[in-house]
DNA sequence: CCAAAAGTGTTCGCAGTACACCCATGC
DNA sequence: GCATGGGTGTACTGCGAACACTTTTGG
């Protein structure tokens, strides 16, 4: 019987007025006591790796996660001081009106943290965060997934503004409409964002996710620098 | 102390005369005895995965790996008819050189498969193939790996060949020769392939990865369509 | 001299990039 | 009317794509 234990971690994304975030947890038991971790533990023997990360985001958090991929298997001897575990880390992302969290039975508190301005993280997290940004943002640029950051409906600035930050680099509005709307995977609706800001409202659009399908199967891709 | 097993499969790439090729080892013991199946086994205690992968291939094989990469985790509850097991997949390329092959302890038999013919596999073994041949031929086009499936001096027209094969399609010599070498990571060497075969010899190339390390630092992309 | 592979340059079209002014709204 | 963000078109440039003939070698 395998000693080494097998555990989940999930890096879960969050995007809202120009900042990214990352839902961390606060460790309460040892090892690493009263630290943020990410949100995560260890798998049941009938439990599908995805099924596992769910239940504990679930547990810990009460996220509801809306896009979810794997990342990445960390599993260096010696990055948990207890004994051998091995992690699959998963990559999630929610919506600004998800950001709700619950804190629950493991975790005694759970927060978004501003992805600029992390605390010390737990185990080898800070190592997990950094491969998940990296991941966030090269996928960012061919696959549409930004679009699970935002509402269903959205006006396009936000969309331009998720890029610029994530990406962290100016873009020229009307080349970035252009190229992404030429992809015709946007639906412009009839519908406008409350002006509850200032400045003129803008059109909301959704995401096509059939059309989008469609094209992929055309092998037609999807590519935004 | 989990009843969760687990460990590593290695998809090793070859390519050779225009042909991709893996390599599977028939399987000595129930469960799919007799089948072919992918080099791998589970996991030490105390061993990093990237060892594990190592000492199979080297126990099952004696392949040389020159290149070794995280695939991903395959972890379905059932994917093994035994118990629960966890198997992290990893993708490795070698030289033409390094094709030797010796059969060891675990495995009663290997050998070099052409990609286009693969007999039944074990497991979810085929879909963990296809996995790994998205993988390939997506990583060909936007990092140099090819590069580690060819002899260390290579005539520039295996290079053309080697991704026409993988990525299945026509490549137009002078384009694909300019844009390459327009990266300026390969260097001209003043000695040319040895005619054995027929034909005109080409000069022959090397790979300069502090070129291609240095290029990368700076955000240069590489890109081959 | 024939077969086979290597080597090489030009033209065209499109897509990326740079760039600035007017419009709608809230206060 | 002022501040704020939304919406739009054009010109230039560079890169990808298409395309064919000559050279070197072995037999």
């Amino acid at each position: 019987m395998s000693k080494i234990k097998l555990a989940t971690d999930a890096i879960v994304f969050g995007y809202q007025h120009s900042q990214l975030f990352v839902a961390l947890v606060k460790r309460k038991y040892p090892p690493f006591k009263g630290q943020w971790a990410l949100p995560g533990g260890f798998v049941l023997e009938n439990e599908n790796l995805e099924t596992a990360v769910k239940r504990e985001l679930r547990e810990e958090t009460g996220i509801h996660i809306n896009y979810l991929e794997q990342l990445y298997t960390f599993g260096e001897t010696g990055r948990d001081p207890r004994r051998r575990v091995v992690s699959v880390a998963y990559f999630g992302l929610v919506r600004p009106k998800d950001f709700k969290i619950k804190a629950a039975t493991d975790a005694a508190e759970v927060a978004w943290f501003d992805v600029k301005k992390l605390p010390p993280l737990a185990f080898d997290h800070k190592k997990i965060m950094k491969t998940a940004l990296g991941r966030l943002r090269a996928k960012l640029t061919y696959q549409p997934i930004g679009l699970n950051l935002l509402d269903k409906k959205f006006p396009f600035g936000d969309l331009e503004r998720l890029y610029s930050t994530i990406l962290d680099k100016k873009i020229d509005r009307r080349n970035f409409r252009k190229k992404f709307l030429k992809f015709g995977i946007l639906d412009e609706l009839d519908e406008y964002a409350s002006a509850i800001d200032k400045g003129r409202p803008g059109k909301l659009f959704s995401f096509d996710k059939r059309k989008y399908n469609a094209l992929r199967k055309e092998g037609i891709l999807f590519e935004i620098r």
